[in-house]
DNA sequence: GCATAAATACCGGGTTCCCGGTATTGATTC
DNA sequence: GAATCAATACCGGGAACCCGGTATTTATGC
């Protein structure tokens, strides 16, 4: 293989970090990924710690981390918010040997991107980290069904904001581009209407422009 | 039941409605869905253009419309656009009966939110309506394997718009709310490259604004 | 070596946004 | 009927954004 083929291949890999205690696993599952022609592991740690050290002081994080929600010291589902501050776009798939719905749900709270079962197959795994480059949330189908039924019950997360139909109308005008007097026109009700609902909007979703509102009410999918 | 109950559980449940040439289909699976007590599916059309019409004089959107790929008149692919602009939050599930990649893709690309074959079970469909609503991408496990390896080889549309890393990095800090000076400050560079680097995202992206910039690059996991 | 593209940097001016207010109406709730 | 909330509406000022330029350096490709 030539060199030009060779940085083209590295190019198209999907970078991938292990973080579990178990060595064992991390050697076993990074040599199947590795074996994989999408998917490089890069490099393994053995604690969040480690980790997020690592994180701090590299400026190449990965696509992917794959991490165990059971560790001795930081635990998994602590490691997340910490990872998404360093690494906002590094998505994080959890790996657990038991299923809790409790951990199941605040991980996907605090940002992971998808929840498998550590007795999953190499092979759903790398498919799982392929979905979820590809913006899909992998779910072991076991925990998917455990999480429709216990999440579709109460209210999701989406409501929490407590934003009215008015309100969700005005951000999805915003999303689509409108200023506040397109909007206003859209809707007809004043600029000023407009404006004010913003500001509400604001203070709802704890945030401090239309760029932040647009994202987090996309990605929370609040609209 | 009560009337204020009655009212609580309609609330609760998620409105769909069902594209369908096929009568009976329609017939067979909107009891189904009514069934569950999560789900309410108020109408079906048996073509897209009655879908679209009544959709544009009807205030009234479904969180989510199950469409028929394969249907006389405007195909289920072609109408997917029309929908999203008139209802851009209503999330669309394709039915097929085929399995053809250009078609799923086509599909995805337009803005559907997930694909099932209509082969599926009852409860399977329930619980792609429920998925998609937590903002999940309800694939059948078929049309998963059949994607994912189609689609890893070459690139993924994120690349269509040719952003360069650094343009991309630009937006995943404004999708956090940043300002272009924090931007700066954060990227080590001056605010006066920040704002060209956005100023050349605008065209790539042919927007006129953040908001419009962050929504796109969010929708289309550009970022 | 020359074209192309990415990343960097600067300027000026018009527009829009952001934020602090205040206020009225109508519907719901207690 | 008082309180609360959603939706409506207005004002002013400072900050940030948008857009039209121009320009240099470095790296990549042919």
């Amino acid at each position: 293989m030539s060199t030009q083929e060779d940085i083209q291949e590295k190019k198209k890999r999907i970078s991938v970090w292990i973080v579990d205690d178990n060595k064992s696993f991390c050697v076993v599952l990074s040599e199947a990924l590795n074996r994989s022609n999408s998917i490089t592991c890069d490099r393994y740690f053995h604690s969040s710690r480690q980790a997020i050290e690592f994180l701090e002081t590299n400026n190449h994080p990965p696509q992917v981390i794959l991490l165990d929600i059971k560790m001795p010291g930081t635990k998994g589902v602590d490691a997340i918010e910490s990872i998404k501050r360093i690494a906002p776009s590094t998505n994080i798939i959890m790996l657990t040997s038991y299923d809790f719905d409790t951990d199941i749900r605040t991980s996907l709270k605090r940002g992971a991107s998808g929840y498998l079962l550590k007795s999953s197959q190499p092979m759903d795994i790398i498919r799982a980290i392929q979905t979820v480059q590809k913006g899909g949330t992998p779910l072991d189908p076991m925990i998917t069904q455990r999480m429709t039924d216990a999440f579709i019950a109460e209210n999701p997360e989406s409501d929490a904001y407590n934003l009215s139909a008015r309100e969700r109308e005005v951000i999805r005008w915003i999303s689509q581009g409108m200023n506040s007097a397109e909007v206003a026109q859209q809707l007809s009700i004043t600029y000023n209407t407009v404006e004010t609902h913003i500001k509400n909007i604001f203070h709802k979703l704890n945030v401090s422009n239309r760029h932040a509102m647009v994202a987090k009410a996309i990605k929370e999918r609040l609209i």
